[in-house]
DNA sequence: ATGTAATTGATAACTATTATCATGTCAAGA
DNA sequence: TCTTGACATGATAATAGTTATCAATTACAT
């Protein structure tokens, strides 16, 4: 494991493209809208970065069936609903009561951590065009949503210890103060300024903006 | 496509293992597993008769989250639960209401087909285990249920055009009768006889069985 | 500005599954 | 009971999707 997340171009390109289709790309999805601006990038390294940037808690990765693993922008906990023709992934809003009702309790002596709920069905595009489009219709990434993405919960973290100081500090000093591994702060941090909820008024130094506090009181 | 389900030693040995353990095998689980009955078989033969038997309604395919598919001898509409550590996967019963709640109206357009629900969990074992066994822990295929299985779609179509007839019948009166492609009938009997519920009096000559009616009564 | 650990691109390796094909076998009808 | 041809099998190649390897490059804390 390492000791440090970077931020490089690459990985900054990839993250942007995740957040500006609205969708839940596979992998090679991605790699193929990332292409069209670093021509020169690896397939591997799209991959890779997609499992770092899941671990480290900046993008999600979708548990959905089907035998490609896709990835999503929104950090928020939501379930998802699939296309059974063109295996196109959307959001659905499940409340919180609903899910409560199904997962209170022990099953089976198991200990539950989690739920995973998937709607299966023909998408409006797919019902319409039954005939034609034959398996052919995997899903073109258009930008269909303007994400205003929430924070996870390392974001959250690092935007509250930055809060509570009043000049601006290292990255050391955040791992200190949120007591998180130093490795993933300087990745964080990078993608707390393009949310523009952080700046830097000096070279490795941060400080929180007024967008970052807002966003906190929430 | 095929007019024609035969039968084989394969596919009969192959349904026996999967209802034999009550758990929720892969395919390479069981090939392991009929690999002792039948030394000389491949593991092609398994994936190939795993498809075709769930797509012939005899077992199902669980399309539950990770790599690898698995597959349920029980056919009755049921959820699953899976460990997050050793994979494994066990039913778990939610009630109609509960479903009706989360599935009813429509979401995003979609026409909703089906909803998968999966609960994620430390079964009891890995609790336990927790430190020991570093992911070396993939199920035993124990013979922990004794598997009372519903019946198929087909099957129950099968059984009551059976129980219409005086007398004993060939399988082009039953594909008569009941409308279902030829292709399957015969591997529908087969599997019901033996789940008990037909028997042959003569050769190529089929008839109900009390328990056969029994079970259509329920 | 610098040293170094983290990252990259290219590609090999890997896992799970499906396709191919020559050979063998099941089962409906005679 | 026998025949016959469609169906199934075993062995193996091919494929899809993902992960591992490694020498060369690069971001970043100091």
């Amino acid at each position: 494991m390492t000791a440090t997340l970077r931020m490089t171009h690459q990985r900054e390109i990839i993250l942007q493209e995740l957040s500006r289709c609205g969708t839940h790309p596979t992998a090679d999805d991605l790699y193929e809208h990332v292409r069209k601006q670093l021509p020169r990038i690896s397939l591997a390294t799209v991959y890779r970065n997609l499992e770092i940037l899941s671990e480290a808690g900046l993008i999600k990765k979708l548990e959905v069936s089907g035998r490609r693993k896709r990835f999503d922008w929104d950090l928020a906990e939501h379930n998802h609903i699939s296309c059974m023709k063109c295996q196109r992934v959307d959001n659905i809003d499940t409340t919180a009561a609903q899910v409560d009702t199904l997962s209170s309790g022990r099953h089976k002596g198991y200990t539950l951590t989690g739920l995973r709920i998937e709607f299966i069905g023909l998408c409006p595009t797919c019902r319409l065009h039954s005939e034609e489009h034959k398996e052919k219709g995997e899903q073109t990434m258009g930008c269909r949503k303007s994400t205003t993405s929430t924070l996870g919960d390392q974001q959250r973290q690092v935007l509250e210890a930055l809060a509570q100081t009043a000049t601006p500090c290292g990255s050391k000093d955040i791992a200190a103060a949120t007591g998180l591994e130093s490795k993933q702060i300087s990745c964080q941090i990078t993608a707390l300024k393009k949310k523009g909820y952080v700046e830097s008024p000096a070279r490795c130094r941060y400080e929180i903006t007024e967008q970052g506090k807002q966003i906190l009181s929430q």
